[in-house]
DNA sequence: GCCAACGTTGGC
DNA sequence: GCCAACGTTGGC
């Protein structure tokens, strides 16, 4: 059991879009560093859903359900694609600003990588961020 | 809209 | 193989 983290923009793929499609294909990684991330992934893998740019902030939960295959967006065969599914949604969002306050979590990727779309998290920062946004 | 950080490209 | 130039991401 592994834990990430997925980042969307909401312009792109927003969390009202998830909940409509309850499954999404997680496709259009073009970036080495997180390719690598979504070939470890593994059916039951939980991730937190990120929203980027707009309000930057932890907003929900979802699972692997399917690992790793060629990215249906390109023929090229450096890219993969994985198909996570809608966990459930936080009672509050995380910001990015609570996490950089909070002590434990100074050692996110995410503060030292923030271009970084796909990225572990342990499973101590996920229980922290879970218990902060429910 | 600005700009820092980072990745990629291409000339040498 | 180095490094400058350029493009993109993403926080603010």
């Amino acid at each position: 059991m592994n834990y990430w983290l997925l980042k969307s923009e909401p312009d792109a793929f927003s969390l009202a879009d998830f909940v409509t499609e309850k499954t999404t294909v997680w496709n259009g990684v073009r970036n080495y560093t997180a390719r690598n991330y979504l070939k470890k992934m593994e059916i039951g893998d939980l991730c937190l859903f990120y929203r980027s740019v707009v309000k930057p902030a932890v907003i929900a939960t979802c699972t692997v359900v399917k690992p790793f295959y060629q990215d249906p967006t390109t023929d090229n065969p450096a890219w993969v694609a994985v198909t996570v599914e809608l966990n459930a949604i936080f009672e509050q969002e995380v910001p990015l600003t609570l996490i950089k306050q909070t002590p434990e979590l100074q050692k996110m990727l995410l503060l030292k990588m923030s271009r970084l779309s796909v990225q572990p998290v342990t499973e101590a920062e996920w229980d922290i961020i879970h218990r902060l946004g429910n």
